[in-house]
RNA sequence: GCCGAUGUAGCUCAGUGGUAGAGCACUUCCUUGGUAAGGAAGAGGUCACGGGUUCAAAUCCCGUCAUUGGCUCCA
């Protein structure tokens, strides 16, 4: 008899071999059907596989990340199954479970899936699952592993073998199918209702571009169909929120071929826009003691050597600007810290004038790759709301804590709540990427631990993810369809000040360096917006929007009284605007409901007599009656709340 | 940059070798209305661009450009 304890503290005896299902059914035989995966004293086993040791049980199920995994790895399997079906000559490498799904890294040969081919690979699929194979593991040498894949031909997973210890090496079979596996199934492929191949993408082996390139096949499934559905939905509302689509739709920004691929034009509604996010961060950054400056768009190349940026991204930058005479050359500016470098060296400075803060809404130019573009949120051509903080040793923590406050400020403005700060350290194995000494990095990357441990900031840290002159604070949000992205970040720089040999005179007469902090908290206006748009759904808050009113006459006859109340709204700094077309006002009210006006008033014999306007919300409908002062009052106020 | 997909009217899209289509938007006219689509007529396209095959190409083939889903990269 082996003893089993259970999460609540309960303990009850079985029989030796009794299996994970065996045990969940002595509970509930609900329990044994939900079951997808679990763990005996923290270690994952097959919930079919026989136990013959006490300890402590824990069950997973659908509501589980760790039961979702267990699903998703188990479809691979199932997955590759099917490929090799159609494709019998197809090399298996690896097939991991992810945030929303799975994929399988095949090498097809000749062979290239598309996807009109996804319908009957799913179908297959789903018959395959329902022939309820069970999913049996068993461990093989490492030389009869390595056997079994040089006879079939398979390099990649004879790499996956060569690096693993001899006696570790285990298999997972079910139906014909098997693959080499570190455990961890579900108890059997029949709990597999629903999958959706989502796309069939390259992937280079092993993630390096030198590597061949394997096709790697994207799916998500589900133990219930309505699940399945259900996520389907969720992509149509994803595809609603699309920055792409709303930037259109909004007339906010658009892209020209003729200007170039990844160099945005924000139309007049966007810039508008922009002006009022600028706006509102220059008003921040005036209190928190910023000092405004402008450089050009060009700086002589010269700087970019100096800097590091030239050595570093020169070959895959846009190419030096030449000009009539011989050998001189500029560079589009990749970077504002040089030219801010520039101008703090252009006075001396003492320990008394520090930190001083420069800000600037600086545009820059990189030559992302190709394949890398996407709509506004990544870009050759962007505005950083950059500044760069020179301040002693003594002062990078506070400073740096200021910084994050100002951060969290527009987040919180506008309503950002599901952001994640990540501490960006070094790659722990290969420092050859990165510039300046052991030293200086070691004080950076603390004073930035510190800072967000201070700030109190739920933090992960990331190495490898460090600027090649310093270590990074980064704010990532999520997009609509949960793609993250780097929206603010702040950055610590020892080198530069080396580099541009910046100075100050301290207390004691004698020379010092400043310490820089890099900084945006918005990052680049473009990716900002997107992230904004994809956000917000299209609604900006009162205070951002473009019209702010709507007001829609009932018939043509009051559309000069409209006027006039257009008159008075714009006396209280209301952006508002008159529906004059002739069409009846269910119609305007639709027309303004779809592009997201946050407010509009009907205005007919009834408002005209009464000396009140209808008003109306975007998305909530009938307000009721108000009188002119009234509803000016209550968008102000509206407007207040939202910037505190 | 690499692998895959896509490119037809301002927008969303149909059109598998035989005279370019729909809905919305737009223009004009009728309608003058009460809280999410009133009616009619009209205008609008070198089917991304360049080659090729064919009696004939939006449609088939090749190339280029752009967009897009991934990979790699991201100062």
């Amino acid at each position: 008899m082996i003893n089993i304890s259970f999460p609540d503290g309960n303990q009850k005896s079985f029989d030796e071999g009794v299996s994970a299902i065996d045990i969940a059914k002595s509970i509930s035989s609900q329990l044994a059907k939900a079951i997808l995966t679990a763990t005996l004293n923290g270690e994952t086993i097959e919930p079919g596989a026989p136990i013959y040791a006490s300890g402590e049980i824990k069950f997973f199920t659908w509501d589980n990340i760790e039961g979702k995994k267990v699903f998703w790895h188990s479809s691979a399997h199932v997955l590759a199954q099917t490929i090799l079906e159609f494709y019998p000559n197809t090399k298996l490498t690896i097939g991991p479970p992810i945030d929303n799904g799975f994929y399988y890294d095949v090498d097809l040969g000749e062979e290239t899936i598309h996807e009109a081919d996804f319908e009957k690979i799913e179908k297959k699929f789903i018959e395959l699952a329902r022939q309820k194979a069970e999913f049996k593991m068993r461990s093989q040498t490492k030389q009869e592993a390595l056997d079994y894949y040089k006879s079939k031909n398979n390099p990649y997973k004879v790499e996956l073998i060569e690096n693993l210890e001899d006696g570790t090496i285990t298999f997972c079979d079910h139906a014909n199918f098997t693959d080499l596996c570190r455990g961890g199934h579900i108890p059997n492929t029949g709990l597999i209702k629903a999958v959706k191949i989502t796309s069939a993408a390259g992937a280079y082996w092993r993630g390096n571009e030198n590597n061949p390139q394997l096709t790697r096949i994207y799916g998500v499934s589900f133990p219930k169909q309505t699940l399945l559905e259900e996520y389907l939905q969720f992509l149509e509302e994803a595809k609603k929120r699309d920055h792409r689509k709303l930037g259109k739709e909004l007339e906010l920004f658009t892209f020209s071929q003729r200007v170039g691929q990844g160099l945005p034009l924000w139309l007049p509604k966007g810039a508008m826009l922009r002006e009022r996010l600028e706006n509102f961060l220059k008003a921040a950054q005036k209190k928190a003691g910023y000092l405004p400056v402008i450089s050009p768009h060009i700086g002589s190349k010269e700087l970019y050597v100096c800097s590091g940026h030239y050595e570093k991204y020169g070959a895959d930058s846009f190419q030096p600007i030449q000009t009539p005479h011989e050998g001189e050359e500029f560079l589009l500016k990749p970077m504002n810290c040089p030219h801010h470098c520039e101008i703090y060296k252009s006075s001396p400075k003492s320990y008394k004038d520090l930190p001083v803060r420069f800000a600037e809404f600086g545009t820059v130019y990189r030559y992302e790759q190709s394949g890398e573009l996407h709509g506004l949120t990544r870009v050759r051509g962007f505005t950083q709301d950059d500044a760069h903080l020179f301040c002693t040793n003594d002062q990078v923590k506070e400073e740096f804590k200021n910084v994050i406050d100002l951060v969290l400020y527009i987040f919180k403005t506008l309503d950002f709540k599901d952001y994640t700060a990540q501490i960006s350290l070094r790659d722990k194995e290969n420092r050859s990427k990165y510039i300046g000494d052991d030293a200086n990095w070691e004080k950076a990357e603390n004073a930035i631990i510190e800072a967000a441990a201070e700030k109190e900031l739920n933090t992960v840290i990331e190495y490898g993810e460090a600027a090649f002159y310093g270590p990074k604070l980064d704010f990532m949000v999520k997009d609509a369809l949960g793609r993250s992205w780097q929206l603010g970040t702040i950055q610590v720089d020892y080198n530069l000040p080396e580099r541009f040999d910046l100075e100050y005179t301290g207390a004691d007469n004698q020379k010092h360096r400043p310490v820089m902090i890099h900084r945006a908290p918005f990052g680049s206006m473009e990716r900002f917006v997107a992230v904004l748009l994809e956000h917000c759904e299209g609604k900006f808050p009162l205070w951002l929007v473009h019209n702010q009113v709507a007001i829609l006459p009932v018939s043509d006859k009051y559309n000069e009284d409209a006027q006039n109340l257009l008159k008075l709204l714009n006396n209280y700094d209301i952006r508002a605007f008159v529906d004059e077309r002739s069409e009846k006002v269910g119609r305007k009210i639709r027309d303004t409901e779809i592009q997201k006006v946050p407010y509009m008033i009907i205005l007919g014999e009834k408002e005209i007599e009464s000396q009140k306007i209808s008003v109306r919300r975007q998305g909530k409908g009938d307000l009721g009656s108000f009188g002119v002062d009234e509803f000016a009052k209550l968008i102000t106020e509206e407007i207040k709340k939202e910037l505190n």
